[in-house]
DNA sequence: TCTCGGTATGTGGTCAGACCATAGTAGATC
DNA sequence: GATCTACTATGGTCTGACCACATACCGAGA
């Protein structure tokens, strides 16, 4: 089941290791563009296809973004979205039924409770203030009954990963946000029935307003207990009788 | 530095698609052989190339291993490799600057003190001792000063990931292990002086000793102190100041 | 002179077809 | 029966072509 043989090096990884060296200089950065797929096939000595490997690594890892036509937008860009490419591995791993559901909510449990905890408001107040009133905006967006349930979802989503995004830690926020997207299909696909989810999204309203509150006066153990008690709650009642 | 604009579906999308809901519906099981490249581009009416670039998602994803030839290892074969795909991303996106070593030591510490908190020896106890020999004989190699520094690091990886795993989820033992490889450099190349190495390598080996007693003995919350100190220790005097 | 619109240019996206090294397998040879 | 040799199918790579797209350029018209 595991392997990791010498593995007879392919043609794309100079080029990948020459753009991380660059990464890593400085010489690159997030919002470049990258030198031409065919500039860069003759400067490595490689195939077009070979160079096109790496970009498509890179863009599923989130590290840049391709774009046809010409211009500062087109090209080969840098970005930087972590949760891209460690949502897509987890995706797949849970789909081969290595990684399971519940494993991943225990994590996420993990990583939300402790960024409650870690959470200090005062390290950065303007920027603290401006993501609570971000987060105040979505719940207020999620109270409307118009809100479609896709919708509802992608708002909720952004809430915590807004709330975890206070304790300073891209990392953990990264993985938050990939944890999540892991299993968002699970979600969407858990809750079939329009009353079941009526019924259950007045609650999830009502520990949102509380979790929001406690993290704003500070209460940092009663927001990671209400945040832990939030998706227990949601996974218990909600995600698990389908799986 | 962020998009998620609609993206004009690529080629290689179906493929990756009946390869995961393939996965799910358990049609295709770790240890499988994918059909042939040449096939699955004729089943969906892509080119090779195409398919192409989802064989290689795959596999930096840690989901196929690669292999000429013919015969059962051969081919593209699913395996699982979680730590693969995340790996490559953590570290692809700390080469970038977006994510701080830092905040993947912090992480670290998260992941492993819970772990040993999380774990339960009684629950698998035949599982747990073998685990626990295991890292046993792991230390007792990197007790011999004839290991060279590069296979001590990789002793002392597997280490922690072994004591990880014994919190009994697939999820963080991953995430930890990732963790690991994506600073794995960073490490190396911090500690250059080799007296520098000599007089760290005995504190090191001491710590280790310390942590699998306390996990044995299911000392938790002890286990948990001591690894917390234990990479607090290492990475404030060894990896800091070449940073 | 200014504006509009067509065109040239360069980008990634995809395809078709070819050749290679590899690793099993089946057949021929001894 | 054992050994060696083609044969076959696999992924790995390359070449060269065409497409859709987006900008930049430049000439025709007002």
């Amino acid at each position: 089941m595991n392997e990791q043989l010498p593995a007879p090096a392919k043609a794309y990884q100079p080029v990948l290791d020459s753009i991380e060296a660059e990464l890593r200089a400085g010489r690159l950065r997030v919002g470049d563009q990258l030198p031409g797929e065919r500039a860069l096939a003759e400067q490595h000595g490689i195939s077009r296809a070979s160079v096109r490997d790496a970009m498509r690594i890179l863009e599923v890892m989130g590290v840049v973004r391709s774009g046809t036509g010409s211009g500062p937008t087109a090209g080969n860009v840098l970005i930087s979205r972590p949760a891209a490419g460690i949502s897509t591995a987890l995706r797949m791993h849970v789909a081969s039924a290595q990684l399971s559901v519940e494993e991943i909510v225990q994590t996420r449990i993990l990583l939300e409770s402790w960024a409650a905890e870690a959470t200090d408001l005062e390290a950065h107040p303007e920027r603290s203030r401006a993501v609570l009133d971000e987060a105040a905006g979505l719940l207020e967006a999620m109270e409307d009954p118009a809100t479609p349930r896709g919708d509802f979802h992608d708002l909720d989503a952004r809430f915590h990963v807004l709330l975890t995004s206070l304790a300073g830690n891209a990392v953990i926020e990264a993985m938050m946000e990939s944890l999540r997207l892991s299993i968002r299909d699970y979600v969407a696909e858990s809750i079939t029935s329009e009353a079941d989810w009526d019924r259950v999204v007045s609650t999830l309203r009502a520990q949102h307003r509380e979790i929001l509150a406690s993290v704003a006066e500070g209460r940092r153990s009663d927001a990671a207990r209400l945040v832990a008690e939030h998706i227990v709650w949601f996974h218990d009642r909600v995600a698990k009788p389908t799986r």
